[in-house]
DNA sequence: CAATGGGGAATCCCCATAG
DNA sequence: CAATGGGGAATCCCCCTAG
C-alpha cells in the first residue's frame, strides 16, 4: 500500500526524479514502497500498475489525468518470480496532468464544425468531471498476469487497487502542522486568545481540538470565525473551557489541527490548563 | 501621474476591467487619473501613452512586456483641446505578458536551423533581461503630437515619463500592511515576544522597525531572523530596548513594516512602552 | 554532481461586493 | 447584469541539503 498523504504530484515541468511514492509503512531512514504479493502460485509473472480514479477505481482510467513515471520507456510494470512474487514499486511518481494539456489528450472528432466552441466545452467538461473526481486523488491499480503455455504474459488475474493518495500539494489535502502558538498555556476557564502559526489551511474547512487522551474522551473546539484564518498560514482563536472547573493542579491536554470534511488532523500539541486564579470568581 | 504602488497587473486571460491605474492623488471616493497638460499653447493636439522599462525609460519599449488597453480597439491615445489641453487617461490597464508569449513576440529568424534551441535561448534571454530590468516596474511615457498645417498630429513634443509604477501583485512590491499582533504593548527594556500577522512579505528583505515620531528620532528594529518569518504571512519577533530605560510613565511608540531594499513601509501601529516592573533588576 | 524535498514566484481562475 | 477589487488555486521554477 502506499503512503496517503504527505506525497506531491509533481508537473511534467517540474522534471522527473523528486523521489518516489513511499509506501505506507515508510519511514525516514527505512524506506518502503508499494509492494503487492501474488498468493498461491509459483513460476514467472508480470505486473503492471496503472493509475485510477479515487471514486471509481474499477472502471476508469479513460482520460489519463496522471501519468506513472517509472522506468524510461514510460511503461509501468515488473516481472517477478518463479520464487518470489513480490513486486516492489521503488520510483512510481504521479503527474498532474495540466487542464490545457488534458483537453488535447481527448481524441476529438477533428470534422465536425465547431471549431472555437470544442475548446470551451472541453474546459467546461473538464470543470464538470473536475467536481465529480477530485484530480488530487488516486489509487494505484495493480494487475498481475501469469504466463500461459507461450510463455506470453496473458492471464490476467483480478486487479487490486490501493487506498487512496492525496496529492500534498492539494490545499484540501496536504499536511496539517502546527508550528508555533504564542502560548502553550491557559486557564482552565478557556477564553484565552491564541496565535497559532500552521501550514497552509482552508479557512472554511478548519477546526482547532482539543482533546484529553484517555478514553471517555474530552473534546471541545478552538472558537474563531473564518475571517480569522489568516492568509491560510496563521489562526487567531480563544481556547475552550474545559469540562471541569474544578481542578487543583494543571492538567495537560493536546490541540490538534482538524479539517471538517476529511477529518484528517495534524500532530498534537500540548497545552497546559490552570486553575482559575485564586479570587477570581468564574462567570456564571 | 500614476499612484505608485497598490496597482495590480493584470495577465490578458483575467480579461479586461478590473479597474484602470489611478492617479497618485486618487482617494476612495474621489477618484483621480494619470494626467498631463500641454503648457503654452492653444490648438487642438492628441496625446498618446506608452509603457516603458523601469530603468531606461527614454529608449526602450522595444520588447511589448505590458501593454496598455484602454480603448477597444487597442491604440492609447486622447485629442485635447483647443482650449482645455489636459488629456486624462481614465481607464489605463497594465497587462502582464507572459515570458511563453514575449518570446513568441520576438520576430525569430525563422529559417535558421536551430529549433529547438531557439525556445530555450529565448527562455534564457528572458531571464537575462529580467534580471536586468524588473518586469514589475514600469512607467508611463506620454508623447504629445500637435497639429501641422495640413491638420495632422506629426509635431511631436518631447515626451515625458511618469514616476514607477509597481506591480502590487509582485512579492517585492506589493503594499506592505500589519494586520494583527498579539500584543501592543511591551516593557521599555525590549525583549518581548510579539506575534504579527502582516501581508505577503519576503523574509530576507523586511524589517520591524520601532520609531518615535518626534524628530531627533530615536528608531529601532525587531529582533528576529528570516526563519522567524512564517511562510510570509507572519513574524515572530522581539522587541528592541527603548533609547531610555528611565521613564516615569508608559510612553507610546510606533512600529511598521519596511522593506530593506525599496525602503518602502506600512501604515504603522501603535505600541506602548511601560516602564521595567518595580524591583525588577535592568539586566546589564 | 544528481536525487530528494520543499519554498515561493508567476500565472490563472473565480468569488464577493457595489453600482 | 458588468465593473471593480481581491483571495486563493493551479502551475511552474528554482534553491537547499544530503548523499
Amino acid at each position: 500500500e502506499p503512503k496517503q498523504r504527505g506525497f506531491r504530484f509533481r508537473y511534467e515541468c517540474e522534471g522527473p526524479s523528486h523521489g518516489g511514492l513511499p509506501g505506507a509503512s515508510s519511514e525516514k531512514n527505512r524506506r518502503t514502497y508499494p509492494t503487492v504479493k501474488i498468493s498461491n502460485y509459483v513460476g514467472h509473472a508480470r505486473v503492471e500498475v496503472q493509475l485510477v480514479t479515487h471514486t471509481d477505481p474499477l472502471a476508469s482510467t479513460r482520460t489519463a489525468w496522471w501519468a506513472v513515471h517509472c522506468t524510461e520507456n514510460g511503461t509501468c510494470m515488473v516481472d517477478v518470480g518463479p520464487n518470489d512474487l513480490t513486486a516492489s514499486f521503488s520510483n512510481l511518481g504521479i503527474l498532474h496532468v495540466t487542464k490545457k494539456s488534458a483537453s488535447h489528450d481527448r481524441r476529438q472528432p477533428i470534422n465536425t464544425q465547431h471549431l472555437r466552441s470544442t475548446e470551451s466545452s472541453i474546459l467546461k467538461e473538464a470543470k464538470e468531471l473536475g467536481k465529480v473526481m477530485d484530480l488530487n486523488i488516486v489509487r494505484l491499480k495493480f494487475t498481475a498476469y501469469l504466463q500461459d503455455s507461450n510463455g506470453g504474459f496473458t492471464r490476467a488475474l483480478k486487479p487490486v487497487v490501493s487506498n487512496a493518495i492525496y496529492d500534498s500539494k492539494s490545499p484540501n489535502a496536504s499536511n496539517l502542522k502546527i508550528s508555533r502558538m504564542d502560548k502553550t498555556c491557559g486557564t482552565v476557564l478557556g477564553g484565552d486568545e491564541i496565535f497559532l502559526l500552521c501550514d497552509k489551511v482552508q479557512k472554511d474547512d478548519i477546526e482547532i481540538r482539543f482533546y484529553e487522551e484517555d478514553e471517555g474522551g474530552w473534546e471541545a473546539f478552538g472558537d474563531f470565525s473564518p475571517t480569522d484564518v489568516h492568509k491560510q498560514y496563521a489562526i487567531v482563536f480563544k481556547t475552550p473551557p474545559y469540562h471541569s472547573a474544578e481542578i487543583e493542579r494543571p492538567v495537560t491536554v493536546f490541540l490538534q489541527l482538524k479539517r471538517k470534511k476529511a477529518g484528517d488532523s495534524s500532530d498534537p500539541k500540548q497545552f497546559t490548563l490552570h486553575p482559575s486564579v485564586q479570587g477570581k470568581p468564574r462567570p456564571f
